[in-house]
DNA sequence: CTGAAAGCGCTTACAG
DNA sequence: CTGAAAGCGCTTACAG
């Protein structure tokens, strides 16, 4: 590759020294450097001329920011499976990172192990950036660790409970819009539900779970597994919850009459029988958003100062009406 | 941020020179350099314990690449729209990267002009990846030519004419494909067609064209704004072929009776009254696979010996047979 | 066989 | 006000 352009060149033809060049090309005005004007034009008209951009792996040795944020996912983002649930994430993290004019590094070269991609190896770029975003269902507990050990910036999306260490996160609250809910259904004189899960121990799980039972409808537990019992199961119970859409539309198979149905997952785009599904809408590219603010706040922040921020955020889950919470018979 | 672990440290730990530590870290064993398997195995255990990653910035700035791709597109990739024409494109991108161990760089930071990305700007990235592939369906001329004449290596995706530079690319055939599609309706009986196109003046728009023009039919050319006088200027034709599958749609509202259909694009996915629309296949993601590999192909060759290297690929789309192509009456 | 040194292209105190 | 110098963390000839 030819050689490039560098500050050394373009101050021999400003007839300045390289320093100043730096100088002028950082807008540095500050108590120890005070460069004439007719000098900073000189450098300025030098520096178009020469179409000159500097090194970034020179400025970012030199103690710079990159104004580069990795992406890292734990799975592949980019394949049609991975896209419909990185889709919105990935979209609002180009929006929010065009809006603060970043670039963004994808961890393609990670290498798996046991199905999932490795953020640590030995030739991992993650120092090239300013701060890492990662996504993913289920991460890695030491990974974490060594992040926040490291001080490193950098924002989980989604809520983490694979490590004790303080994860900073951007999280979905399921739980308000979950109660919600089911303060609807019993408004409907719903008094008896099943809540349908996958058995899973996530943090996530654990919410909805949590909104199920500590709320004022009596409900039976099902695991996906005993799905075929489900008309057997029912007795006097009126409405099923499901765990997330795509189980509500197992039951829907089924075919339980009469009985009324709701997700406590994303629903947007789930029709049973003609009508919208009842359940929540996760704002996934808001939340994306979210998290590249606060990662960018951890930038900015000084490590010393990271303990006064609000590292853990929820943004709350709306709740999406739909048609199939019928009134209790 | 945390002071990180360098050779320095690492060497210490060791007893060696931090010359050595650099040595044995990249495996280097040439004429000139002969290290006892002692010390090597001593440097690889001081290396494991610090767990000890190389400082990408000052690899890059010492002479090494990057092992970074640069992937630059015109408009907002990851969004809902952008995502229909690039996701296959960005999916075959992401599977050969992590093939061949490589980062993806996006540059999600170049500043918008007139509803363009720019790729060149002061504070542009480029410089800190290998290469570059470049997706859009509309380009900057010079900024092609800037690249070309710079001898940075990068590969277009489809066919370019925006400059007489000679860009490498990968592209689409279509002409091949179309010119048997056109057969096929000379085949099946018919002597009269229409061409529906939109008018523009891209490559590709002209390849469609030239495959129109030249084979065994006759057509009678219409721009998309005289779409509404079809069924006018129909006269004997038994056949519309469009440029794209959407043109097709727009032609099967019009619900002229017993005319065949065939759209010279992507069709995947087009039904029209009950049957798949006869028309192409484009295969993005071998299109992007290919792009990578003949990115690696710059990389990897001197630029002195690139004259010798074949850069504008074709990929024959496919014929999809579909089923909007009857015998003519 | 290995260490000391130069150099990659920047930024930033520090002298003048 | 500006230049000379040190330093960021590497790689790679070049001496010993």
């Amino acid at each position: 590759v030819r050689r490039r352009i560098t500050q050394r060149e373009v101050a021999e033809l400003a007839g300045v020294s390289q320093a100043t060049v730096s100088v002028v090309l950082n807008d540095r005005t500050g108590s120890s450097v005070r460069i004439p004007e007719a000098t900073r034009a000189r450098v300025k008209a030098a520096l178009e001329q020469a179409a000159y951009v500097a090194d970034p792996a020179a400025r970012r040795l030199a103690g710079m920011g990159s104004r580069i944020v990795g992406v890292f996912t734990y799975e592949a983002a980019l394949s049609p499976e991975g896209m419909e649930f990185y889709g919105p994430l990935l979209n609002g993290i180009e929006v929010a990172a065009e809006r603060m004019a970043w670039d963004l590094l994808f961890f393609t070269s990670s290498p798996v192990e046991g199905g999932q991609r490795r953020l640590f190896h030995r030739k991992t770029r993650l120092r090239l950036t300013d701060g890492c975003v990662l996504l993913g269902q289920q991460m890695v507990g030491e990974e974490l660790e060594r992040l926040v050990v490291e001080e490193f910036p950098f924002v989980a999306i989604g809520r983490r409970d694979e490590t004790d260490a303080l994860v900073p996160y951007v999280a979905v609250d399921y739980v308000t819009p979950a109660a919600e809910l089911i303060e609807q259904a019993v408004a409907k004189g719903h008094r008896r539900g099943i809540y349908v899960h996958r058995g899973r121990e996530t943090a996530v799980a654990r919410d909805r779970r949590r909104a199920i039972e500590e709320g004022p409808l009596e409900f039976l537990l099902v695991e996906e597994a005993r799905l075929a019992e489900l008309p057997r199961l029912r007795r006097e119970a009126t409405v099923i919850f499901t765990e997330e859409a795509s189980l509500a539309q197992d039951v829907a198979q089924l075919g339980m009459a009469g009985v009324s149905l709701a997700a406590l997952g994303e629903v947007r785009g789930n029709r049973i029988g003609g009508r919208e599904l009842t359940g929540l809408h996760v704002p996934r590219q808001r939340l994306a958003s979210e998290a590249l603010e606060l990662l960018e706040l951890l930038i900015t922040t000084e490590t010393s100062r990271w303990s006064g921020l609000d590292r853990q955020r929820f943004l709350v889950a709306e709740v999406e009406p739909g048609g199939t919470i019928e009134e209790a018979r």
